[in-house]
RNA sequence: GUCCCCGUAGUUCAAUGGAUAGAACAAUUCCCUCCUAAGGAGUAGAUAGAGGUUCGAAUCCUCUCGGGGACACCA
């Protein structure tokens, strides 16, 4: 975690009442100050568990279980929380009693980050290229991880970074000349609308695909140079400008239609044209003292810090991916002045962004202590085959929804598209960010099993039992607990803890784990408990109603919405 | 070659150094007069290998094997 936002405190309230008490006791007892540790075991074991007295047991040089046993008898003591008991090892289970659990219910989720400003950058896809499957990955990594930390209070800033200037520009640019036959920016309008986001990312493949003949290749080059020239001299209106402009207006035209199909929405978009210069300036503010030249490049040395060596200024004179990088994180700050920023990239992208952070780090260290990077792996289809964007072979963003629409159509005869992105937001988020991601659409759209629309699914027939009650009263109080409702109950309860785990780890997976292991204690219960026409129907309406509340407030921090009725 | 990440049931994934390694799908055996069975209860099945640290290792360390990535003017 970063500095500024060191938590004190990150504990939800019961947790911290037991905490509070099992410190007190130790140093009562041991005089040990001591981090209880409480976590939440299975039902089997209780509500709570720590092992202080395993690890008090080197210490004292003590039995643990003797250990356990004399903290338990304290924590006995005060039977209106919680009855204690030693288990295992050396374990001491804690067993809530019915009013403590009852009230846990009712705890509000943490308030961490409340007031803080953070600057959330992810997706980052590049103009004049494809919007690939990845772009997809990471843009529902980053929108969960926005909201995970929305949700704790903070002010979110939305942002997306891509290269509109660099080799790959000119390679597009290059292939688009040539089709052009020339400057001809009239010629452009040939292309239907509908089809300018992939005759773009054709033009990259033929361009990348071409530039390992010498001559195309110093054309290329050449080309980036015009590229930069045309930024520096702000020329909107030369042919070469016209052709570049409205190429990459196509494809921030395409992204923001893309980004409104999967419910995301950026408020700015920083582009590289836009922060080289800064980039330029603070490193070659630097040359001498972190940066140093070499072979006519300015590089950083980073294998003294057991990184590698990169380019961070070429021989032209121009700025590599390092150096607008640079610019990028002194312009962020200017803008936002955050308490913290985090950037969502690709795994192959880590090792870059550790050397171009280690060197702001040594002129402009508060730049990158409130700076925190995510790396996730790449998505698969399942038995899939290589991916390059070079040679064209790509999976792009749109395929993906395309192949969640079909599989959802087939197998749940459906056609609406809150399930088939449900489907795959889930999919993307239940598995712990940074591996690698096999995408099963199938599986995916699945009603059955750990699936988005399982739990869409949960929670529509959750609001349907409640609308069916001929009453409800959200605001009566529950007083007592039959052993089913009890086991729901402590799982609903669960909640805050889970919730307060995915904002320490920014891990969305924590949030699909625990709401399909509610749906399945949910259904467990409703399978042998009537909730309507029962005795206990105040009591099971208003945890069924709780369940919702809950399954709702995961599935919106997931970014996955929920359909009127399935 | 150097550095980084990874290796868990047939498959896809979980597991703050902690209890009997949990699920889902697939396989298999049961259970629906009932609030949406799109469900529930079972059975079978896994920590790549070898050492080490620890009261305790899938997790930490060393080595081996296997997979992926990064290694100077691309992003």
């Amino acid at each position: 975690m970063n500095e500024r936002i060191k938590p004190n405190d990150i504990l939800t309230e019961m947790n911290k009442e037991l905490d509070q008490r099992i410190r007190e006791i130790c140093i009562k007892l041991f005089d040990e100050e001591i981090d209880p540790q409480i976590t939440r075991p299975e039902e089997q074991f209780g509500d709570y568990s720590t092992n202080v007295a395993l690890r008090l047991a080197g210490k004292l040089g003590k039995n643990p279980a003797w250990i356990a046993g004399e903290i338990s008898e304290h924590l006995k003591s005060n039977q209106d929380l919680a009855d204690a008991n030693v288990a295992g090892a050396g374990f001491i289970n804690i067993k809530l009693s019915d009013q403590a659990l009852i009230k846990a219910l009712e705890e509000p989720s943490s308030m961490l980050f409340k007031d803080k400003t953070v600057v959330m950058e992810f997706s980052d896809p590049n103009p004049f290229k494809v919007l690939h499957a990845g772009h997809l990955y990471t843009s529902i990594i980053g929108e969960s991880i926005s909201r995970i930390i929305e949700a704790s209070g903070a002010k979110v800033h939305r942002v997306n970074y891509g290269g509109d200037v660099g080799l790959h520009v000119a390679k597009t640019m290059w292939a688009i000349l040539n089709k052009l036959g020339g400057e001809h920016p009239d010629k452009l309008n040939q292309i239907p609308a509908g089809e300018r986001s992939q005759w773009l990312a054709d033009c990259y493949v033929e361009g990348a695909s071409k530039a390992d003949d010498s001559k195309i290749a110093t054309e290329i080059t050449g080309l980036n140079k015009k590229i930069y020239q045309l930024h520096d001299k702000s020329d909107k209106s030369s042919p070469f400008a016209k052709i570049y402009w409205t190429a990459r207006d196509w494809s921030y035209d395409y992204f923001e239609d893309f980004y409104k199909q999967i419910d995301i929405k950026f408020e700015k978009y920083y582009a590289e044209s836009q922060v080289y210069k800064l980039g330029l300036e603070k490193i070659k503010g630097q040359i001498g003292s972190v940066y140093e030249e070499s072979d006519g490049a300015v590089v950083f040395r980073g294998e003294k810090d057991g990184l590698h060596t990169r380019v961070f200024i070429t021989r032209e004179g121009l700025p590599t991916y390092e150096a607008k990088e640079v610019g990028l994180a002194f312009l962020k700050k200017a803008e936002y002045d955050f308490d913290l920023s985090v950037i969502v990239t690709a795994n192959e992208i880590m090792q870059y962004m550790q050397v171009v952070q280690k060197s702001i780090s040594l002129f402009a260290p508060e730049m990158v202590e409130n700076t925190r990077h995510i790396n996730h792996g790449v998505v698969k289809l399942p038995g899939g085959v290589k991916m390059s964007s070079r040679k064209g072979n790509i999976l792009k963003a749109a395929d993906l929804i395309d192949l969640a629409k079909e599989a959802n159509a087939q197998q749940n005869n459906s056609k609406d598209p809150i399930v088939s992105l449900g489907a795959i937001k889930y999919a993307f988020l239940k598995n712990r960010i940074g591996g690698d991601t096999i995408y099963d659409p199938d599986q995916s759209v699945s009603l059955e099993g750990n699936s988005g629309p399982y739990i869409q699914y949960a929670l529509t027939r959750g609001k349907s039992i409640i609308s069916k009650a001929d009453s409800f009263d959200s605001n009566i109080t529950i007083k007592t607990l039959e052993p089913a409702e009890r086991s729901l109950a402590r799982k609903l309860s669960e909640y805050p803890d889970v919730y307060q785990s995915s904002l320490n780890e920014f891990a969305p997976h924590y949030i699909c784990g625990y709401l399909f292991e509610l749906c399945q204690v949910f259904n467990r219960f409703y399978e042998s408990n009537r909730v309507l026409d029962d005795p206990r129907s105040k009591e099971r309406l208003k945890l069924v109603d709780i369940y919702c509340r809950i399954l709702e407030k995961g599935l919106d921090i997931l970014g996955v919405e929920v359909p009127e009725k399935m």
